[in-house]
DNA sequence: CTTAGCACTCCCCTAATAAGAGTGCTAATT
DNA sequence: AATTAGCACTCTTATTAGGGGAGTGCTAAG
């Protein structure tokens, strides 16, 4: 689509214009605002090309005009300038991931804090997954004659732990032992290897504590079906309210009730680019429910894995500059915590 | 407030059809489906006095009737029958808290998942705190040369770990020699014991490690900090949109707003009674933003040592009976889970 | 004491009207 | 040939007015 510098500026001033007030944008209000140097009724006939073009639309006939969704998708990849977060804005976002302790839950509450401390959009949070971990410790505790808890402890300094029921009349002296053999035998591989691989050698040497054996392994296949699950993590779900979108209770009820199916955000999800900001619009998020809708989202990593993603999700009219640097520059923070590089 | 028993009928009838339909209730339908043998002029008669000693009120003059906080308070207190609930419901809510690991993020989050299963109201959970539990074990985990995961276990098979840092140039031996002296002096004291009495002594013993054992206590401090602040977990946003009352936007943005203030709901949870379920109506809550709101609490407890509260928060239209039996409900079972007295 | 009957009040829905915003077209201007 | 001023036209939104209806309160009769 070869559009000439005016209608470039024109859809410009259309989309930045409807992003920030939520209406419709009217001729003479882009006159004003925007220093073209031509007359409303000039933009009015580059309205009316733009509109013909599929690029813009009419919400009825004496109205001014909004974005479509090839309308922003043009304004995303062609216009759009990129931006970055203030330093003040970067400083707050690192301070909440100031924290060493990689602990799963806490990783995900404090970035889905950051987050949603940065927009007023819905965060989406998935992973992160444990699959391509190296395994540095499994840590065994009694806690009750029949129950016990088992640390697993990742290279990355991933830290897992669950309880697990033990076969009656097990000595502490077994669960020792299988401690060390497991530790022996395991380490430095990814759980994948573990589950996939060894497990008959480990079996011959532990004949004897057999079914605890199966117990913890249950463990380990639990912890990475969860992450093969990839349980969808919600946030800001106050946030959201604020968008001038959401002023009648139906469009509220919409949202609610889309963002409860977990396997339709996690869908969505994985269609992220792995290799750069992704920008879902509309109709392209290929859900009929969402048509409304927009996701911007950013995969992160531990040592060059992808383990999760980050996303946020707000009406079509999203400040796509702001929500690719925020999901840009966490991930990114993201990505140096759990690999170890953190930079505090 | 000495009411004959046909007022109180009346009086029983405009709550009860008021709980249901959200609507005013007026003589007529009244003398319609509650069978009192009376025509609607004699309970306009009633109603005229229920109002006038302020048990009713009329939203506009002809309008039908709505209970007024004293009028609600009456019926829980006087008229109300008590219900349970279904022995489905029941199984549900069992089935629900199965699991046998104590870890506390799960513990909360079944039970926040039990409670919005059974109620359409917004679930207020604070603790479960640790302060009355018995130190059963602290572990440590050597996670890098510089971190470690402690673990610590209560007698009552709760499971807590954080990740603490380590001066630089520690031993492994010395990590594991500060593991068997805790061990040695903490095991079956509550944690105020040792935080408050023994922590001289032991510092004695450990003069070379000391400044390890500052880290761990700072994380057994941590921990009972955390607990004192009683954090306060919500669930159940969503379910209350299905309410009537809050079909537009401002309601649900009121709502919003007074729940995000985490210490106005630790001062109505700490007002429920230990000893049995308590009701807070409208401004018995002794909150103005909360004045159109009830709330229906219970406390849970360890070893007959209260631990935390949950609490259900809906409009003075909830249906109080139902409330009471589901927060009774899941309290107990909560209790029993908690104190290891599980009968599954 | 109860109740039928009726006037009265107030809400809520609908239709009608007015005001306003913005476009599209035409004709004049550069 | 492109731009723009001017104006008629369309559609929305806000406001007002009126009718219907639900429900009460009062009065007087049973």
């Amino acid at each position: 689509m070869g559009l000439n510098t005016r209608k470039q500026q024109v859809l410009e001033a259309i989309v930045e214009s409807h992003i920030i007030t939520a209406e419709p944008v009217s001729s003479r209000s882009i006159a004003r605002k925007y220093r073209l140097g031509v007359s409303p009724a000039t933009i009015r006939n580059e309205m009316s090309d733009l509109e013909e073009m599929g690029l813009i639309e009419q919400p009825h006939t004496s109205a001014g005009r909004v974005p479509s969704q090839p309308g922003y998708r043009y304004y995303v990849d062609r216009l759009m300038k990129k931006i970055n977060l203030t330093s003040r804005e970067e400083r707050i976002a690192r301070a909440l991931f100031a924290q060493k302790a990689k602990v799963l839950a806490n990783v995900i509450q404090s970035t889905i804090k950051t987050v949603t401390q940065l927009t007023d959009y819905l965060v989406l949070l998935s992973g992160p997954q444990l699959e391509n971990a190296a395994l540095k410790t499994i840590k065994t505790i009694p806690l009750t004659p029949d129950e016990a808890l088992v640390v697993i402890v990742t290279e990355t300094g991933w830290v897992e732990s669950k309880v697990v029921d033990l076969p009656s009349g097990l000595a502490a002296d077994d669960l020792e032992y299988i401690e060390n053999v497991l530790n022996t035998y395991f380490r430095g591989l990814t759980f994948p290897q573990i589950s996939r691989t060894i497990l008959n050698n480990v079996y011959d040497k532990l004949i004897k504590q057999r079914q605890v054996l199966d117990r913890i392994m249950e463990v380990v296949e639990a912890l990475l079906q969860e992450n093969e699950d990839e349980v969808i993590y919600l946030g800001g779900a106050q946030n959201i309210l604020k968008q001038p979108e959401y002023t009648d209770i139906a469009a509220v009820r919409n949202l609610m009730s889309f963002i409860e199916d977990e396997g339709i955000l996690r869908r969505i999800l994985h269609k992220t680019n792995p290799r750069k900001v992704t920008v879902m619009i509309g109709r392209e998020i290929n859900y009929d429910p969402a048509a409304g809708y927009s996701v911007v989202s950013s995969v992160y990593s531990i040592g060059g894995n992808v383990v999760g993603t980050i996303g946020l999700l707000g009406p079509m009219r999203m400040d796509y500059a702001r929500a690719m640097a925020v999901v840009e520059y966490t991930t990114g923070i993201l990505s140096d915590v759990l690999s170890g590089d953190a930079f505090f």
